[in-house]
DNA sequence: ATACATGTAATCAAAGTTGTTACAGGATGA
DNA sequence: TCATCCTGTAACAACTTTGATTACATGTAT
């Protein structure tokens, strides 16, 4: 099991978006640097843009960043394209045999252990910006 | 995207070890249990058992576990039953433009933080044992 | 020998991911 | 107005993983 790779490229569609803030950023662009079909690159602007990380416009060619760099975690980008639900990175076997104890109570038990470890893994993604991914690129970048 | 439910049906393959100590624990047993088919517990039972978690034997009833509760973290058992690859937690898109800077170091910069990630969500799992989740059922069975 | 257990392979349906094609509809300039 | 280029989306295929199921080989004990 891996957490989809939208994730992934959500990041590198956004970071792109920046490098490129003085050009247009068009989902043929993005895809190229992607190497991924255009189509999967709108699908994911759909998603930035519905939770408010970018703007882009329907035949309008190109897509801007609607917050500030430091102001979007990696979190909101996890968020934004939907990879993990709520509490739901474990899942969990349902219907257990009620007549267990264990089987009454495992659940129970075993659920709020899971939720705390899905929440120790978001909380680093909260603690990194996209401003900390873009000047990590250019200081590689510059050292090359 | 969720990780398996071998995860979970692990740990209440174990924590009902524990429980019927006296008993025999066979496939059959857990598998009422878990509310699944016995040959879904005996493929986790081969795991558990690879790991050094249980102790089981063909042809022979049952199935003990093969440390101290106290001894077996959930850690040892998400490893066991392999429900995510080592560093490979969130996957990252293969083949990104190298000749564009984004592209170029999109995989470099974004790896680590992942990997930083999923070491706190393991972190959190190296800390609990088996003896806290039957402790847990226990206090909860009484309060019932 | 029988009965019953584990070990394990093969198969299947369901769900999620990614890529692809196609096309509707908005924006813009000749 | 029309042609062109873009975004927005739906539909579909290929692939992978999961979990259930069946079947059977093999081990153990009476």
């Amino acid at each position: 099991m891996s957490i989809s790779s939208r994730f992934a490229v959500g990041i590198h569609i956004l970071t792109l978006i920046e490098f490129n803030k003085e050009g247009v950023t068009s989902s043929d662009f993005l895809a190229s640097s992607v190497n991924t079909n255009p189509a999967v690159i709108r699908r994911l602007m759909g998603m930035l843009k519905k939770a408010g990380l970018i703007e882009v416009h329907p035949g309008i060619a190109g897509a801007k960043l609607a917050k500030e760099l430091s102001e979007i975690t990696l979190y909101d980008v996890y968020k934004a394209v939907n990879v993990v639900q709520e509490n739901e990175l474990f899942s969990i076997h349902e219907n257990p045999n009620p007549d267990c104890p264990v089987g009454r109570q495992i659940q129970n038990t075993i659920e709020p252990l899971f939720i705390s470890a899905q929440l120790a893994m978001e909380k680093i993604l909260t603690n990194v910006t996209l401003e900390d991914v873009v000047k990590d690129i250019t200081v590689k970048e510059n050292i090359c």
